[in-house]
DNA sequence: AATGCAGTCAACCGCCACGTA
DNA sequence: CTACGTGGCGGTTGACTGCAT
């Protein structure tokens, strides 16, 4: 499926690549991160170019990338992304969480484009509109602009400062639409996380911080659960205490 | 069984935007 | 202001798969 492996006149390698360096590149990014692409493969012993390596890991090898076929849900969604964006497909990956944007493409250029098409002629000839301005304008409501992970974060905790009811916190980590009647929960229920809120571990050389059940924001198990199951409702007191750990921990970084 | 062809998808390439010196 | 380095994006390619003939 994909190429030939072979090497170019500098030494570095192209092509299809091997387990061992999949491996040595997860190994390398799960301890260090990814602080600059075009050293990293010297750093990680691999005879790759920093692209390449960039390319393997977000399209392939990042924790949280969804391997298998689209729901008929995800096709949709594309369908109607690019009706609004084209052919921004970085930015429809925004609203796929596991997906990459080379996934999407991928999938738009074997499937959706002629599905597409074929529903455009159907609705052609049946003279049907196929979206309307103010579903248009609500699908705008339920996208707001991605914020970097502790600007979300702000903004979460300053949201849930001014509401009213404790079950709204629970309610919005569990991925309900609607929690409430006050603007300030209906904006909640609406706002979506960056995606690499819940995928970016926030790696340093600290295996603690990884596996630390103290860190839950930095550890799998917490972010997977939150990020994947619908029904999972959290207590307050958990949820709190996941958002001041999260920012205790940024802070670090940020001063 | 052999061949051809369309579909699929991982990976590459060239370009552009942005940050920094 | 300019040059340079880097990361990211979108278009394209090439190898593999599966189906039809």
């Amino acid at each position: 499926m994909a190429k030939t492996p072979s090497f170019d006149k500098n030494g570095v390698k192209k092509g299809a690549w091997s387990e061992d360096e999949d491996n040595k590149l997860r190994a390398y990014i799960q301890r260090y991160g990814h602080w600059n692409w075009r050293l990293l493969p010297k750093f990680a012993g691999l005879s790759r170019s920093g692209k390449s390596c960039r390319l393997r890991w977000v399209n392939y090898l990042r924790p949280d990338v969804k391997h298998g076929n689209f729901t008929k849900e995800e096709e949709d969604l594309i369908v109607e992304l690019h009706k609004k964006l084209g052919n921004k497909w970085s930015e429809m990956a925004a609203y796929l969480p596991g997906r990459s944007d080379n996934e999407i493409k991928n999938r738009w250029h074997t499937h959706l484009k002629k599905r597409e098409k074929k529903d455009g002629d159907v609705l052609e000839n049946e003279h049907v509109e196929t979206i309307q301005p103010d579903q248009e304008n609500a699908k705008e409501n339920q996208m707001p602009a991605q914020n970097s992970n502790l600007e979300f974060l702000q903004d979460v905790e300053s949201l849930l400062a001014e509401s009213p009811s404790s079950s709204t916190k629970s309610c919005w980590f569990s991925g309900l639409d609607s929690v409430g009647s006050s603007d300030n929960i209906q904006q909640l229920a609406n706002y979506t996380a960056p995606e690499s809120f819940w995928t970016e571990p926030f790696l340093s050389d600290n295996d603690n911080i990884i596996s630390s059940s103290d860190n839950l924001f930095l550890t799998s198990d917490f972010v997977y659960p939150v990020s994947c199951q619908d029904d999972m409702i959290m207590t307050d007191e958990f949820l709190w205490s996941s958002i001041d750990s999260y920012l205790e921990y940024n802070d670090q970084f940020i001063r």
